[in-house]
DNA sequence: TGTATATTCAACTGACAGGTTGATTAACCC
DNA sequence: GGGTTAATCAACCTGTCAGTTGAATATACA
């Protein structure tokens, strides 16, 4: 019944250390090892949350020669900053069409709203 | 072990059911049977769910009468969408230089640790 | 008062998630 | 080949999660 990417990759952000770990790539590649020298974890738990986040598609881990360097795929990324937009009106006052006439009508030259 | 409240938002967000009562809360508010009816699952399970949602700040729940309403609160969703604003960069073209030093320097605030 | 409705509480189950330790594979370097 | 390093695989433990059924609570209504 789960085949939603969504659910993967929201499941995938849900942990701390996994999102540290995205932090850090988003830094740069890292090797497995190099990802797990900052957390008090093994290196197989480590291993273990890679292989959430490439299962999620928020990494690509490739080999070189006894090393598996691992970089950060943004795309997941996007398509949950899309489904997050869905519901942006609901805090945004930029998205309140009354607020956005009302501001529409008393000070047009500030207006700047898509 | 983890307090973070974006954990509970993004493992509240990971399940496609309660995904689908927010999108349905965000077209007004509701009671718990009409939220469980288009669900194959049983209320009790859907009024878990809603434990889950409001737990994570998603939802607010009253009580009419005999009825417990429930609407959307947005403003997890916020958060989300701003902790996902820090990848923008790596995904959206458009990304200008003056954009990225703004994000930087607001990042930092954000969970690094585990 | 008694009954029906709305919702939650409680106890149970099966599956999965995150961690461990120990063994295994793969590549490098003498 | 032998030893070292990088990383994964495998088995196991424990806690949590999503679901169930059955009982309890709270409110409205006749």
């Amino acid at each position: 019944m789960t085949a939603d990417p969504v659910d993967a990759v929201f499941a995938a952000l849900a942990d701390p250390t996994r999102r540290a770990i995205l932090a850090r790539l988003a830094t740069g590649a890292a090797t497995v090892n190099e990802l797990a020298a900052p957390f008090p974890i093994s290196v197989q738990a480590v291993s273990k949350h890679l292989a959430v986040l490439e299962r999620a598609g928020l990494i690509v881990r490739t080999r070189e020669a006894q090393w598996r360097r691992c970089r950060l795929d943004p795309a997941p990324l996007r398509t949950i900053a899309e489904w997050v937009d869905q519901y942006r009106r609901l805090w945004d006052d930029r998205y309140d069409t009354l607020d956005t006439y009302l501001r529409d009508l008393t000070e047009t030259h500030h207006d700047q709203t898509p």
